[in-house]
DNA sequence: TGACATTGCATAGGATTCCTATGTAATTAT
DNA sequence: ATAATTACATAGGAATCCTATGCAATGTCA
């Protein structure tokens, strides 16, 4: 099946669009892309240690050093002691981080747009894709834990019988539906294996029963 | 509607993995992710310009210059006069690049199996939005000409009755699905704009049909 | 045909990215 | 208490990536 390596293009394509992007976002802020995203992070998630940071940014330590040493150069970080382990240190932001960090927290224009090309219902579906993607490389430990639905101890999925808003969140007690997933929530909270588990199945084996073709073949070309 | 940010956030992250993926896939064979970049496109397009390198991996001429240069110390790549233009030059793979091209070209496995965590009717979906977003960036200029369906001379979408296998490929002379989308074809020849576009009505619009829920509401939370 | 602008590319210069390897200090384990 | 681990910085080196230039070939237009 060929789909696999389409779906890895065209995601590839939309990574290399963003590298750029990052780029030239960047500039003008004289900041590079890695530092920009410290920047956000600290600012959206609070004071954190480089190590934390690298692995966020799928980077190596010491490049995450680099990065906060510039940051702090440039007064946009301050580095101070961390009050429970005397070998580490917080970077936490300054308020002229704060600022720069604001408008680079934002997505591109045409990135946005382009989300907003797919019609309502497939951009449920998409991000609900998504989410089983990244949940699996998460699973697989390419990538950190993520703040997602799928991992959430609030997280009730498919709960209730409305086709629209099936999912349960019980931080805000409310339900939605696929095209509300959070792939990155303030109020996450991990679940514990068990109920990760339970979830995880109610919520992907749901997949199929919202389309109204059978699961099996899908017609190939070639 | 924040289902916007939401896509924008999971592309990221998995652009980050991919990024950080192919620098840890590029060490051993001594290439870096650029480098490996160019030597797969020349093996897999064909000989290719600086100018036309860097514009297809989204960065700066003299960025592909540098990488080209350092294939060429390398071994891997070898530059020949453009015979159409005394100025330019055109870069060709040798024999040794091309071996190490073609262990460069897989995606990472973790990335196939994320994929492959979709079910197949999910993946149709999802190739089908990945489609609608890429050429809704190459609309925008965000990104290059990309050589798939949408944009293709061969595409006929939407002609055949079958729901698994409803679009049909000249070239090839055979009805497909969404799941068979290419985002990047060998035999892919740019239609001209007035039939790209009405092509594109046939596709894009027909999306909704595809699935029983009215459009409408989404469902939020919060 | 002769300026003049444009295009293709290389190079220079500088900050950053990113790696591995290593060192230092603090913490934890045995 | 000694040993292993962890958090982090730094060194060293190659590559990435930018802007700014310069050079040569090509195209344009009067």
């Amino acid at each position: 099946m060929s789909a696999e390596i389409h779906i890895a293009t065209g995601l590839a394509k939309i990574g290399t669009y963003l590298r750029s992007e990052s780029w030239r976002q960047a500039e003008g802020k004289s900041l590079t892309p890695t530092q920009s995203q410290i920047l956000v992070h600290l600012v959206q998630r609070g004071p954190a240690r480089v190590t934390a940071l690298a692995d966020e940014l799928g980077v190596t330590q010491p490049t995450a050093s680099d990065a906060a040493a510039a940051l702090i150069r440039k007064g946009h970080v301050e580095r101070r002691p961390d009050p429970v382990d005397a070998r580490a240190s917080l970077l936490h932001t300054t308020p002229g981080g704060q600022d720069i960090a604001a408008k680079m927290a934002e997505w591109p224009d045409a990135l946005l747009a382009a989300a907003d090309a797919l019609d309502p219902l497939e951009r449920g579906v998409f991000l609900k894709a998504l989410t089983k993607m990244i949940r699996s490389l998460q699973v697989q430990g390419a990538v950190p834990v993520q703040r997602m639905c799928a991992t959430c101890a609030f997280f009730r999925p498919n709960v209730h019988n409305d086709p629209v808003a099936p999912h349960h969140c019980a931080f805000v007690d409310a339900a939605f539906g696929d095209a509300a997933l959070r792939l990155d929530c303030g109020d996450h909270e991990t679940a514990p294996a068990s109920q990760a588990a339970a979830a995880w199945q109610a919520f992907a084996l749901a997949g199929a029963k919202s389309m109204d073709a059978p699961p099996a073949a899908t017609g190939e070309a070639s």
